[in-house]
DNA sequence: AAACAAGGTCACCAGGTCAA
DNA sequence: TTGACCTGGTGACCTTGTTT
């Protein structure tokens, strides 16, 4: 129960439960009790026994504690990963992506509701209007499906989030392995969400992804076992979340061509049936690429081939060893891990080298006899395994090793094998700053669509009243992520040079490269004062009154002004996508407060402004619908300036692995006063 | 017997026994062994032999082994449902709604003593102090209920808590059918108090909710049955509790429009007369809103069709065709379902499809050939489909299916019937001695009453004097439950609002950005406070001292302070409602404790101190009368903060599934020294 | 300095146990 | 069978530290 309004949740509702989220643990939205459960079931997979259901258990509030195996898969499909974490004051990228998915959601559902086809193109601005209604859990039925697939959320029922920040799914391949997917597996047509979220993963590129491991054979056991073959996919898709349910039908546009899942008989963790939960759908785009270490693992990877990774190869050998003794393929895992990406050869080496056997020895090693545990594995067996590999992708710093006993299987705790420490947790950090990353792509990004910004924008809208009295241009500029996918391909080989760049580019981050605002006018000092008091002034009106038009139009808005196209390496799908545009790098937008009435201003902002432009300002600026959905966007953008006070730019870096490419930035004008509460409330 | 002290039962007494309660157990306050008891039942239902009082047995502490039946009717009647356990600490939240809600029962009783209707007038402020209301979820009827209606106190003797959490009776739809309930049923005039309670039940948008299981037809069959038709269904209110035996008499005012409930034969569980239980009455709005996963499954739902609710469904239908044999809509069942919500679709596809069904392994599958069993059904038949019912509720999870062998049916001994008196079970040392019992006739009593909560009551009385010397703003944040869906289109907009204000201060997010409480009138409050007052006194004694006079006025002041007003979805009914906000997400109290003396914090502190300043500090501020009754909450949220120690802020998110959205904060500042266990005593 | 997550802590509950 | 106790967890809060 609990804590709905937490702050920190910022309406998010937990991916694996549904209930009211406390905050992003662990790589995904979720709830006090999913936190500390995923964090006590990963360094004691032991405590954790078969599902009785085949894996087929639907969690959600009510059920969440009767099958402690589903409900780890659960976790785990919805992204969760010890190395996932981040830490500290959420970037405005991150809190922007969250609003836009919000808003996706809510479009999702409204075209659900409305259900009508016509919306392809209306859906979006059913979206934009009806935004709420249906508010994330939602899902909406099948046609729904389609509908967010169009727009790219996905749905989880809960959030769309479960992406945010890489995959939803599980990030790194050990994760997707134990899940008893490969980058190459589908669901049902559909593919893991995972992979489609993260590009690294999804990407054929991606395949190289982290783990690299490519296990081919992968498929027959995993933790998660995806409804049966191929068929099922759609519903295991759904039935996955909150019972989100939803989604079965996954709109084949998407991914269709991947090839179905192959359900194993992992006793141990049941497989899910649902499978690709809400998360699936969805185009990555709308998702947030956000960062996710472990999809972007190069960073850390990259920085280091990583022992982790090394570890987690072999976890992953080991668990699939044991899950899919059926399977033939499942030998082949560490093989193939070399081949498939750039960094498999780290993995793999790692998972060769000695002393990684030895960290691995945790458990892992032992197996080496598993086979014939493997068919009769007992859970014990398996758990162990599982943990290892777990604990490979945490921490496994190779290194680690340490510890474990090769495997008592006691410790089961997924780390314990790896990661010694615990603390694991904590790297994290680190890694990230590595966006720096995320800078080098921008190639792409140019973000910087900046566009124009900044004023300009604010004409558009304009209507704005909001500006208080001075107004000021602020910028704000946003990172997009780049899709992991490339990141790595680009990353790790960059990787490895990313090594420094990665960091370097640490510094770049702080100063996204493109940050560009370029504050154009930006004045913007004063008004951030002047800003807030407008706004609470305001505010009240504003949200009050604003509010509602904002909402609803605004979605669409939103997205264009945060550059939601996300899309750009896929074509945009402009009718549904709501999506950001990951590619393109950082996002500017502009916003100016008006503190002093400027309206002006307002109207005037960058062409920029409402549209995204993707590439460039093309699109749609001048939708005068769109206006309204500026204002929205504004305000939200005003709050998160405010937030940031003082600062007249607002940035809004991606985070660093951000996945997509560099591309889009948009600078959008805001006129505020009010401020909405990103951070909180969002 | 029982061991009221303990800590955990909060001078709760077990609602269906009425002797101290042991603590929260699936979903109600209850003793050990009625705990132990439903726990039992729940999985073997043979072993439940018919009442042979005709299901009118009234359950006390003395008589409880007589008649299992009945006793497990009474256990559904208060709610207790295996989906609604709650596990882990309990929130400050819920802490402070069980003392507000004890104070509303007070207050109750009170009225009911003078039972004068001038209150009616009286009742009307007090409700809208107490408000109540109907809650969200509710609706409150009509006119309804009069006092206790308007209270929200339900009743129960010894607490209003049934429907903490939810609903007091039985949440899931499922249960309902059990009861012979479905949404549309009433009692006898009167909503079932599950309807009425939680909203996610009655709501429309509810139908997501969980079990979202719309059985029209359920009407015929159900353990339940109410007395006949419509005319007790006030009796039953009472005689709900504790045995107290007593309430037959409720006051019909309450709900007497609704149809009567169709007793139906069901033997086994033969049929209380009394129904609806105290729960029934009132208004949600009393009745926590707390979160009751059952009722608040939309967010899932809406995620998923949830395979739960495809079980669930699924056995509700195969339980009708049992019982209902008769009856000719119980097949409808599932069909409905889609039907009712536009969610329907998604559980329906859920229910049908085929994986659901594995899950549903559990037993429900079975059904799938129920249709031909239920003609002929045998009891066994029967108790297995119950069981599949219950089950699917519960976790439903389709899959999980928790253990329950499919139906055992071997038991049925009857045993029950059996000892009245005699004792049971260990007695166990400590325990017992509690006293408590001596009392047992008291049954009735309600006793409980308990009002002040414990060391509440210290204070209680005085305002606050006590101060100690230092004085400190501690900002108390409280969520309400927002429904989910609400939550989102409300709150995004109105979150934007909301922020400021409050605690603004603080960062915002530690101050719910909401919290804005919106509180209308809320000055409702101290009609409660009276209210209470003066039954209190009355019971005064019962507990013991001060609460009495603490808990008079504390009711609607805490209520106001903890940002009761929960309604604001719905209108406020400015009346009767007492209920907490749930709407807004969270709401945030500031009080101050003084140190030092600093005074002047106090009052400085955010604005919002003493009121709840939902959205701001507009509401009450200013009533006088409010402040008394803020004294008391002011002493009991000092106690909770004390609890917390050190830390100055107090949370209180709302549970998950308020149904409210985001909504109102609070902010009130409270001066204290004293402490009032919230956690324990309380 | 504020936001915000990992972890730790420990209030609390479902279940199991076993004397009555 | 009952129900007092105990045990294994669960999860609301709080602490600690990171990140912005
Ligand atoms: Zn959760
Ligand atoms: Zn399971
Ligand atoms: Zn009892
Ligand atoms: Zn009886």
């Amino acid at each position: 129960m609990m804590n709905q309004d937490n702050p920190y949740a910022m309406n998010q509702t937990c991916k694996v439960c549904g209930e009211p989220a406390a905050g992003f643990h662990f790589g995904a939205f979720t709830c006090e009790g999913c936190k500390s459960f995923f964090g006590r079931s990963y360094n004691n997979l032991s405590s954790i026994s078969d599902c009785k259901n085949n894996g087929e258990c639907i969690i959600n509030k009510k059920n969440r504690t009767a099958c402690k195996a589903c409900r780890l898969k659960k976790c785990l499909m919805v992204g969760m990963s010890k190395s996932g974490s981040r830490y500290g004051r959420r970037s405005n990228w991150f809190k922007i992506h969250c609003l836009l998915q919000e808003q996706q959601q809510q479009a999702v559902a409204a075209m659900a509701a409305h259900h009508n086809s016509q919306q392809a193109g209306g859906a979006t601005n059913a979206a934009g209007s009806v935004s709420n209604g249906c508010v994330k859990g939602m899902s909406g039925g099948p046609g729904q499906a389609a509908a967010a697939a169009a727009l790219g959320m996905l749905g989880h029922a809960t959030g769309g989030y479960a992406s945010l920040y890489g995959a939803g799914p599980p990030r790194s391949k050990e994760e997707l392995m134990m899940l008893g997917l490969d980058g190459s597996v589908d669901y049902g047509g559909i593919k893991h969400p995972a992979l489609v979220a993260s590009p690294s993963v999804s990407s054929p590129d991606s395949h190289n992804s982290d783990s690299s491991v490519e296990v081919s054979s992968v498929r027959g056991n995993s933790l998660l076992q995806l409804g049966g073959g191929s068929s099922k996919p759609n519903a295991a898709g759904d039935a996955g979340q909150t019972g989100s349910g939803t989604a079965p039908g996954r709109p084949p546009q998407l991914r269709k061509d991947l090839a179905p899942f192959l359900p194993l008989p992992f006793p141990g963790l049941g497989t899910l049936p649902v499978m690709p939960p809400p998360a699936f759908l969805p185009p990555s785009h709308l998702l947030f690429p956000g960062y996710h270490p472990a999809l972007y693992s190069h960073h850390q990877g990259l920085l280091k081939p990583t022992p982790e990774q090394q570890q987690a190869a072999v976890a992953a050998a080991a668990v699939q060893h044991l899950f899919n003794s059926s399977n033939a393929s499942g030998q082949r895992f560490a093989p193939q891990l070399h081949t498939a990406t750039p960094f498999a050869g780290h993995k793999e080496e790692s998972a060769l080298s000695p002393n990684h056997n030895n960290s691995s020895s945790n458990h892992l090693l032992p197996n080496g006899s598993r086979t014939a545990a493997t068919s009769a594995a007992d859970e014990l067996t398996k758990r162990f395994y599982l943990d290892a590999v777990l604990k490979s992708q945490q921490h496994s710093p190779p290194p680690l090793a340490t510890k474990l006993p090769p495997h008592s299987k006691q410790d089961y705790s997924i780390s314990a094998l790896v990661t010694p420490n615990s603390e694991s947790g904590r790297e994290r950090v680190k890694s990230r700053q590595s966006n720096g990353e995320p800078d080098d792509e921008e190639d792409e990004r140019e973000a910087t669509i900046t566009t124009g910004s900044d004023k300009v924008g604010e004409d558009e809208l304009e209507p704005q009243d909001v500006d208080e009295d001075d107004e000021e241009d602020l910028v704000v500029s946003m990172t997009p992520p780049s899709s992991p996918a490339q990141q790595q391909q680009q990353q790790q080989q960059s990787q490895h040079d990313s090594e420094q760049p990665t960091e370097q580019s640490g510094a770049a981050q702080d100063n996204p490269i493109d940050l560009s605002m370029k504050t154009t006018g930006s004045t913007s000092s004063r008004s951030s004062s002047s800003i807030k008091s407008s706004c609470q002034e305001a505010e009240a009106d504003i949200y009050s009154d604003n509010e509602a038009a904002t909402d609803k139009s605004s979605a669409p808005e939103l997205i264009k002004l945060a550059g939601l196209n996300d899309e750009e390496d896929e074509d945009v799908e402009s009718s549904a996508q709501v999506e950001l545009k990951d590619t393109s790098s950082t996002e500017t937008v502009k916003t100016s407060v008006e503190k002093n009435h400027n309206n002006n201003n307002n109207n005037n902002n960058n062409n920029s402004n409402n549209n995204n432009n993707n590439n460039n300002n093309n699109n749609n600026s001048s939708t005068t619908s769109d206006n309204e959905a500026n204002e929205s966007i504004k305000r939200k953008l005003n709050e998160l300036i405010q937030e940031s006070n003082g600062s007249k730019r607002l940035r809004l870096d991606s985070p660093s692995p951000a996945p997509a490419p560099p591309a889009a930035n948009l600078a959008v004008k805001v006129a505020t006063s009010t401020a909405l509460d990103l951070t909180t409330k969002v």
